[in-house]
DNA sequence: CTAAGACCTCAAGTAAACTTTAGGTAAAGC
DNA sequence: GCTTTACCTAAAGTTTACTTGAGGTCTTAG
């Protein structure tokens, strides 16, 4: 046994041993579960113990955010799962296989775009009626920040 | 030509045919002009009226946001043009041209991603040390260990 | 035993891009 | 003249993903 802090496997982790092996913050920690994304328990004093697979979960979590993947769709992706369960390679792979289509579509729009873009940087018009940039046949919005629509109306 | 209400091509426009005209919300343009995205002058009653060119501008301002450019930086691109010009045809091309090099960027970010992201599912292992989607950096060590399944034993 | 460091909660702050609300003025229609 | 519609300002609210701060408790090293 060693003398020094055994860091054994099956022994829970504090919140600042997440911390420090996942590189996020306490604080975003806190506000991970409290959105429901990870799990804990208490001990008597109150604090925060976690279980190893915490760790995991937390992995899935920052890749989907590096995929664009918002924190509430993450949680309820994760909620599938059998009551805070380990996250076994099947699920990874359910869950990856349905971000990457997610992706995949982002891509091909970005793509469309940027198709569009050169066209339109080619002819200059940026015309209401005739440029397809100004015209996006597509309706849905890149980033949701609002209601836009078009006006059918208006000549310039 | 109509009779009722004559659309003259010089006349000025107010914040409501504005509105209509380009899809954009009346608060969004008055959040516009406040952010010195747009301009106006002032009637006797202290309304707003905009030169026709202001569609044109907000035009620029819509495709920018489709291709994700935040609108600080769409406000500091309009800046460099002359003050409250029109934006021209050689504006337009510079503009996109700027901007159509930063979606070309993105969309290539986006396309190691999804490959990383198709490796990883691959191989499902999500694994600290040999993942290349959880470790981004290109500063990885390839040592010899290998991709590896994922352990249910909850190894991080 | 005590002081430092880790942890706790709750509230408020941050940034982007707007919208909503409230209270009031201006212009247009009949 | 009166009413409806358009417009004005300033401030606060919305969403996402957190961080920061204040004030207090727990745990651990010496």
């Amino acid at each position: 046994m060693p003398t020094i802090k055994p860091i054994n496997r099956h022994q829970p982790l504090s919140v600042g041993e997440v911390s420090r092996r996942s590189g996020v913050a306490v604080s975003a920690l806190h506000f991970y579960e409290q959105k429901g994304l990870i799990h804990s328990w208490r001990t008597d004093g109150n604090q925060r113990r976690y279980h190893r697979d915490v760790l995991r979960r937390i992995a899935v979590i920052k890749v989907a955010q590096r995929l664009g993947i918002p924190l509430a769709e993450i949680a309820s992706a994760l909620e599938t799962l059998p009551e805070g369960r380990t996250v076994t390679a099947d699920d990874w792979q359910q869950l990856s296989n349905r971000w990457r289509a997610e992706l995949d579509d982002r891509i091909d729009k970005l793509c469309r775009l940027r198709d569009q873009l050169t066209d339109c940087i080619g002819c200059g018009c940026l015309s209401v009626d005739a440029c397809r940039l100004r015209n996006p046949s597509d309706a849905l919005a890149e980033d949701g920040s609002g209601p836009r629509l078009l006006d059918p109306d208006g000549r310039d």
